[in-house]
RNA sequence: GCGCCUGUAGCUCAGGUGGAUAGAGCAACGGCCUUCUAAGCCGUGGGUCGGGGGUUCGAGUCCCUCCAGGCGCGCCA
């Protein structure tokens, strides 16, 4: 509709310029937006405005020559108006929306679906947490967030894979060996001080037992402590990443790949990208460390790669894990990562650039912090004392849908107040269920008038016209903006747009419907009132698909 | 000290890439269920868009500066 009407503005301006009557500029697609005012039409554009100064028009008086040549734009015009400084107001006939109803129907979850991404090659990476414990609630709002990144680009014609990187080879597996053996060591007896620097949660005390009822463990604390400690590391590791899964999957989060870091070093992959680097001169050795030379691509200091000690940063494998990507295809490349790691972000942007890769293909997608509360006081969360609220208690406590939906409430540039007695509660507080009521309730229509023995239309029969209300139309219309949200939300990488729309479309809807009966004597007007719900709830429920939310058929 | 993010109604936040008279939810107050689910709807009140400059026909939106809050600034991960 808009596109048409695009096409038709800049056919009229052609013909303008053609006729002499304005000098010939380069115009853009002209832009066309939706006023805020239902008095300024159903859409606007400001085209006369922008182009009159270089072709040292009066603006007024540019809108309408353009008007003059735009006629009715092909019969989609009740009328166009020009108004305050040079604006041009377009009154679309009501059954010019309309006609996207039966689209809808026909194309069903697909509608929506776009082709822009076609051709790209996106890698999202997100949660990427070390497996040394469980989930928490910061990292839900990431893996909520990748999770619909994913889908989102996916809807938009993208071919994407998702990935979780994980650190397995770091000192902190070291460290979790460790403390799962001082853990044991406690069971046995000892009273030795549990070391600082450790993980001290609980969980570890319950992998402690566990680990020593295994058989093949009975002796373990007798082993060579080296040995030992290697066994218990890849123990929990493997134990841990396999409950995050777990976590992840209860949260409705399933990731496509899981890519361990010790492969990429066994592979020898650091050294290959090393290589890269050496050979286009960023590398070099100072103080007994390889560097990296980031300052070459605006990063305030050079960066360590190899310690002095002979050990690789973890920046190094982080380099060659970003090679490995644009290695393995991907031409886009998403991070998702908490806000607190910022500062890594000009060092990594470097690396890429170092590796003569366009660093604007990185992504780097910061998610800010989430501040749990409960009935608005703030719930105490400390990692030191590795004591902190998991991302499964909150899935547990307030379900999938609701922490996914409010999650998503907020740009992830922006803090997050997440109040867990807001996200139970089933009321009008939480606007997971004012969306999800709305399916609902919709579906409930068509039950009763399956019921009452009343056939669903075929759209194609259907007389549109009939549904002259304005809130009718309104819907239409809002319905009809579905793609290009859908498109604009996934480019921007901003899944809270969804999250909005909906919210709107389903307000929209629960007044239509308190307002007015779909089920009336009148067959045509029932049977087109049926097409108009319908409609709606294929696109409520295709937006809460996109956020990997359910569209239950009852509450 | 430097860097990143944030500052919009009492509270929590939106404001598709500069557009016309700044929006929603919650909270407050008043109404609506013998009719398709009241987890809903209708109505009322509420604002120096943190302050100050600038850019232009036009700024919540772009630039500069100041103020306030959050988070970072290792040969840690």
């Amino acid at each position: 509709m808009k596109e048409l009407l695009q096409q038709r503005l800049a056919q009229a301006l052609a013909a303008a310029q053609a006729a002499g009557e304005v000098s010939a500029v380069d115009c853009p697609l002209p832009g066309l937006e939706r006023p805020r005012q239902a008095e300024h039409g159903d859409l606007a554009t400001n085209l006369a405005l922008t182009l009159a100064k270089p072709c040292r028009m009066n603006p007024r008086a540019l809108a309408e020559i353009i008007l003059r040549h735009l006629g009715d734009a092909g019969g989609i015009l009740q009328k166009a108006e020009l108004a305050g400084p040079g604006f041009i107001n377009f009154f679309l006939k009501p059954t010019a929306w309309l006609a996207i109803l039966p689209e809808i129907l026909a194309q069903g979850d697909q509608f929506g679906r776009g082709t822009w991404g076609q051709g790209q090659k996106v890698m999202v990476e997100y949660v990427s947490a070390n497996p040394t414990g469980p989930l928490h609630v910061g990292h839900g709002r990431g893996a909520a967030l990748g999770d619909v990144l994913g889908r989102m680009l996916r809807f938009g014609g993208c071919e994407v894979l998702t990935e979780y990187y994980i650190n397995d080879a770091g000192n902190q597996m070291a460290t979790l060996g460790r403390s799962l053996l001082y853990r044991a060591r406690e069971l046995r007896g000892s009273t030795e001080p549990f070391p600082d620097n450790h993980y001290r949660g609980e969980y570890m005390k319950d992998l402690a037992a566990e680990f020593l009822a295994l058989p093949e463990h009975v002796d373990i604390l007798q082993q060579p402590w080296d040995q030992a400690v290697a066994t218990a590391s890849a123990w929990a590791g493997a134990k841990i990443l396999r409950g995050i899964q777990d976590d992840l999957a209860a949260f409705g989060v399933v990731i496509d790949s899981y890519y361990s870091e010790r492969s990429l070093l066994e592979r020898g992959a650091v050294e290959a990208a090393f290589d890269q680097l050496r050979q286009r001169g960023f590398l070099y050795e100072a103080e007994g460390a390889l560097w990296f030379k980031a300052t070459a691509f605006g990063d305030e200091k050079d960066r360590v790669v190899r310690r002095s000690n002979g050990e690789l940063t973890y920046f190094a494998s982080d380099i060659a894990y970003h090679l490995d990507k644009f290695q393995r295809g991907y031409n886009r490349l998403i991070d998702i990562w908490g806000a607190d790691h910022h500062g890594y972000v000009p060092r990594l942007k470097a690396a890429v650039a170092g590796l003569d890769r366009p660093a604007e293909d990185l992504n780097m997608v910061l998610v800010q912090m989430v501040n749990l509360l409960r009935n608005g006081e703030p719930v105490a969360m400390s990692t030191r004392a590795g004591e902190f609220v998991t991302l499964a208690e909150v899935v547990e406590e307030v379900g999938a849908d609701s922490a996914r939906f409010l999650f998503l409430t907020r740009r992830y540039e922006a803090q997050l107040d997440f109040d867990l007695e807001v996200a139970k509660s089933k009321s009008m507080d939480n606007p997971v269920f004012y969306v999800q009521y709305a399916h609902t309730r919709v579906k409930s229509v068509l039950r009763k008038a399956e019921q009452e023995g009343v056939a669903l239309p075929d759209p194609a029969g259907v007389e549109l016209e009939r549904l002259a209300l304005e809130e009718e139309v309104d819907l239409a219309r809002r319905l009809a903006e579905f793609p290009a949200l859908a498109e604009a939300a996934a480019r921007n990488l901003e899944p809270h747009r969804v999250t909005y729309y909906l919210h709107e479309l389903a307000g929209a809807f629960h007044s239509y419907y308190n307002a007015h009966r779909v089920l009336v004597d009148e067959p045509a007007l029932a049977a087109a009132r049926l097409v108009l719900i319908q409609a709606v709830g294929q696109v409520l429920a295709g937006g809460l698909a996109l956020l990997g939310v359910s569209a239950p058929e009852a509450m």
